[in-house]
DNA sequence: ATGAAAGCGCTAACAT
DNA sequence: ATGTTAGCGCTTTCAT
C-alpha cells in the first residue's frame, strides 16, 4: 500500500479509501490510484487489516467427522452456503474421529481468530474450548452434544428415528431383529442402539446380545456379525443399521450371503432406491441441519440469543422396500 | 500478550519465547507464564504473528464446483490429508460453476494471505489471477486446465477414457450410441465428448446428432433426452454418460422406463456393484488426483520445479455388467 | 536469562 | 479532498 501510495504521488490513507471504496477522494485521484494498482498487482492484506480493526474475521471454521462421507459432505454444502451468505470464508477440517486432531484443527482455527466454529464433536472432553467461547467465539455443536461445554447445537432424534425404523420391522412382523451400529462411544451410535432396545422393549420382544453388534463400519467386522446373526440355529430375520456407512458396508456383504433379512438403515443414501431391494430408510435432513447450525452460528454473532439453543430435527420413514420384507 | 507479561511480571518477549517454546528462559519463569496463560485463557493471536513474520501463513484454499458431489468431497478429503501432513489449514469454497461467485472466493483467500490454491477452474479467464501468482501464491489446477494461466496441472485422461468406454461398448456390437454429458464449455465434458466422437469414428460409426446430449444434469433435460434417442423409430442400443451425476440421474430416469440399453458411465460411484444391473465405469481416482494437486502446491512451496507441471492421472475400465449388454 | 524498541500492513482518529 | 500519527498483537533485533 505504501508502494502504492508512492508510486501515484498521494498520501497513504488516500490509497486506503480507494481501496476500502470510501468517500472523500476526488475521481481523478481515485482514478490514479487504481491504475496504480491494478499495474503493480497491489492486494489489500486482510490480515493486517483484521489485526487492527479487532473486530470479526469474517472466517467460521467447521470440524466434522469426514467431509468425504455423504452425510457431513451434504452438511458441509450447507454451511457453505450460509457462510457466504454473510460474506465469511470457511475453513474446513475432519477429525477422523480422533479428539487429538480435532482439538488441534479447533485450535488451529482460534489461532486463526474464526468468529465462530461448528463442530460435529468427538466423545473427548471439550473444557478446553471454554476460553473460546469465553473470548467471544461461537460455538455451535451440530449432529452431537459437545460434551463439558454449554454450546448451540442442533442434533436429529436420533432415538425416536430407531423407534420408529425398529418399530416398522416389529410391524412386519419380525421379533429376531439385529443392531448393526457404529463404536459405542458416539453419541448418534448409543442414542440409536437406544432408540432399537427401546421399541424392542416395548413391544415385549426380547433381545439378545448376540443380535447386537457396535464398531467402526469395517467389512471384517461386519461379515463376523452378519454371521453370528444370520446363521445361527435361530437366525434373526431382519437387520436394523445405525448409519449410512454400515448401511452401505452390510449391504455389500449381504450380496455375498445367500439370506435376504428385512432391512432398515439410519440415514438415507444416493441410489437407496434404485438398488435391487430398495432400501427402506429412517432420513436425516444433513442440509437442514447444517443450515440450521450455521444461522444459528450467525446469529449467536449478531448477539441474539441469551441461552444456549437446543434444536432437534425430525427423521422421517421412507418405506421402499428392504423393510417390508415378511420374516 | 502484554496482560499475560503484566500478570506474570515479566518482559512481552519472555511470555512470547514461553508460547513458542524458545531457549532462553528459566523453568520457574516459563512455568509461571504458563500457570498465567492458562489461568487468563489466552490464545496466540497468528494473524499479528503471520504479519511481522512475513513469512507463509500455514494456510491453503481449495476451490471446487461442489463439496457436496462425491467426486469431489473424495478429492478434496486427499486435499485435506496432505495439508495437515504440511501442518497447514484448508479453506474451502464451492464454485457451483459460476466463475464470478469462483473468483470472489479466490480472491478473498488470497486476501487471508493463503500459501496456496487449488482449483477446479470454470471455464472463464482466469488472468485475475497472474498478481496473486507473481506475488509468491503457489497456484494448482486440478479436474480441468485453468483457462488463461499457465500453472501446474493435474488432469484425468478425460479422452483416452471415454475412447475406452466407447470402445468397450461398440466391441460389445453396438453401433448406434447415445452420448450423454455435462455442459459443453466444462473442459472434462468437451473432451469427453471427444474421446466418444472419436471412438465411434475409429470404429467407422457415424454418430446421428440427436444422440448426443449436452448440459448440466437435470432429470427434465435427461428425460427429453432420452426419450428422443429411446423412442426413435432407430433407437440408441447404448448409452455412454459423462460423469457421476449424469449417470446417476440417467439411471433414476431409465428405472421409470421400460427400455434397458447397455450403459457406460464416467465416474465410479458409490453401489455401483450392488445396482440391478452392476454399472460398467470408467473410473477415475479422485482421491490421487486431489493428493498429486496439493503434493505438487507443496513442492512449488518449497521452490522445487521450475516450470508448471502437468500430470495426467489414468482412467480404468470396470466392467460388471451394464456395459455388456448386448445390442 | 531477560527486556525495550521498532516495525509487519493496515485503519481510526485526528489534522490540514 | 487529502495527509499524519498512533497502534492492532506479535516477533525481530539488539541491549542488558
Amino acid at each position: 500500500m505504501k508502494d502504492v501510495a508512492a508510486a501515484a504521488g498521494v498520501g497513504l490513507k488516500t490509497v486506503s479509501r480507494v481501496v476500502n471504496g470510501e468517500a472523500g477522494v476526488s475521481e481523478a485521484t481515485a482514478g490514479r490510484v487504481r491504475a496504480v494498482i491494478d499495474q503493480l498487482g497491489f492486494r489489500r492484506n486482510d490480515g493486517a487489516r483484521l489485526l487492527r480493526q479487532g473486530a470479526r474475521t469474517g472466517s467460521v471454521g467447521l470440524l466434522l467427522e469426514d467431509v468425504a462421507d455423504p452425510f457431513y459432505s451434504q452438511l458441509s454444502r450447507a454451511v457453505e452456503e450460509v457462510v457466504r451468505a454473510h460474506d465469511s470464508l470457511l475453513l474446513t477440517g475432519s477429525s477422523a474421529e480422533d479428539s487429538a486432531r480435532e482439538r488441534a484443527l479447533a485450535l488451529g482455527f482460534c489461532a486463526r481468530r474464526v468468529d465462530g466454529l461448528i463442530v460435529v464433536p468427538t466423545s473427548a472432553d471439550h473444557a478446553y474450548l471454554a476460553p473460546e467461547a469465553a473470548a467471544g467465539t461461537a460455538l455451535v455443536s451440530v449432529d452431537r452434544p459437545m460434551p463439558g461445554l454449554e454450546v448451540d447445537t442442533v442434533l436429529a432424534d436420533n432415538r425416536a428415528g430407531a423407534v420408529a425404523g425398529t418399530a416398522h420391522l416389529l410391524r412386519q412382523g419380525h421379533r429376531r431383529i439385529g443392531y448393526l451400529g457404529d463404536a459405542p462411544d458416539i453419541f448418534t451410535a448409543a442414542e440409536r442402539l437406544a432408540g432399537y432396545r427401546q421399541a424392542m422393549a416395548d413391544a415385549g420382544c426380547p433381545v439378545e446380545e448376540p443380535w447386537i453388534a457396535m464398531g467402526r463400519p469395517d467389512p471384517l467386522g461386519l461379515r463376523f456379525a452378519l454371521a453370528r446373526m444370520l446363521s445361527d440355529p435361530h437366525p434373526v430375520t431382519a437387520l436394523m443399521c445405525g448409519n449410512n456407512r454400515t448401511t452401505v458396508a452390510v449391504l455389500r456383504e449381504l450380496a455375498g450371503r445367500q439370506e435376504r433379512p428385512a432391512l432398515v438403515g439410519f440415514d438415507d443414501f444416493e441410489l437407496a432406491d434404485l438398488l435391487a431391494v430398495p432400501v427402506t430408510v429412517v432420513a436425516q435432513d444433513p442440509a437442514l441441519m447444517g443450515r440450521t447450525a450455521a444461522e444459528l452460528l450467525f446469529r449467536r454473532l449478531r448477539g441474539e440469543p441469551a441461552a444456549p439453543q437446543h434444536i432437534l430435527v425430525r427423521t422421517r420413514l421412507i418405506p421402499r422396500g428392504s423393510g417390508e420384507i415378511p420374516p
